[in-house]
DNA sequence: TGAATGATGCACT
DNA sequence: GTGCATCATTCAC
């Protein structure tokens, strides 16, 4: 959920990943301590947001007790409330983009293919969720178990194991094989929000 | 319909 | 200097 001047967004997380500590190759904290990722060692529950490829915001909360560093990433949730706000927020960021790439065909087919995207694709994939939800790297550190946080977690439903899939995570390949094919990629089986990326070779 | 590619800022070595 | 927890577009077929 998030709650902001103009109303609130809210949604259901559909796909996540999990990453761990110092020993996993695919994971931010294998470096470490650093700059970026400190608050992955800091206490659960708490937003650590990081930008990839010079434009894309991904989130993820803070997971295992204080000291030890792991995050799960927030890979896609299927929009409930705010549909609007997060339209908007999709082409502010794709406008944005296209400003800085100066083309302007580009732009006006980007906006053209976003409003023809439904409801239920508009935060599809990390890099959506950031920009459905409005998210910058500004946000790490925000408590995301607190109620009154504008941007936060809400109780959802116990969903039953078999609902589950498991796979490897995406675009992890360089992480090496025996980390690159661990099964910690989780989705709601044939759920429409979830996001339909697969792994560029 | 699917594979290749470019965009873009910054963390890290 | 290198390469990334991505996505939209372009170019084959």
């Amino acid at each position: 959920v998030r709650d902001d001047a103009t109303g609130r967004r809210a949604g259901t997380i559909v796909e996540v990943e999990a990453y761990g500590g110092r020993d996993d190759r695919a994971s931010h904290a294998r470096f470490g301590p650093t700059v970026r990722n400190r608050v992955m060692a800091g206490p659960p529950g708490i937003a650590y947001v990081y930008l990839v490829y010079g434009m894309y915001d991904c989130l993820n909360v803070v997971c295992e007790p204080d000291g030890r560093p792991a995050a799960v990433l927030i890979r896609a949730v299927e929009p409930l409330a705010g549909i609007e706000r997060m339209r908007n927020d999709r082409t502010r960021a794709a406008t944005t983009r296209r400003r800085v790439a100066g083309s302007g065909a580009g732009l006006a087919t980007a906006t053209t293919r976003l409003a023809a995207t439904p409801d239920h694709r508009l935060a599809s994939g990390p890099g959506l969720v950031g920009a459905a939800y409005g998210i910058d790297t500004g946000w790490t550190g925000t408590d995301l178990c607190d109620p009154r946080s504008p941007l936060r977690l809400e109780p959802g439903t116990i969903v039953p194991d078999g609902d589950i899939a498991a796979g490897p995570r995406v675009g992890v390949a360089y992480a090496g094989e025996d980390w690159a094919s661990r099964p910690w990629r989780f989705a709601l089986v044939g759920h429409r929000s979830v996001s339909g990326r697969v792994p560029a070779r």
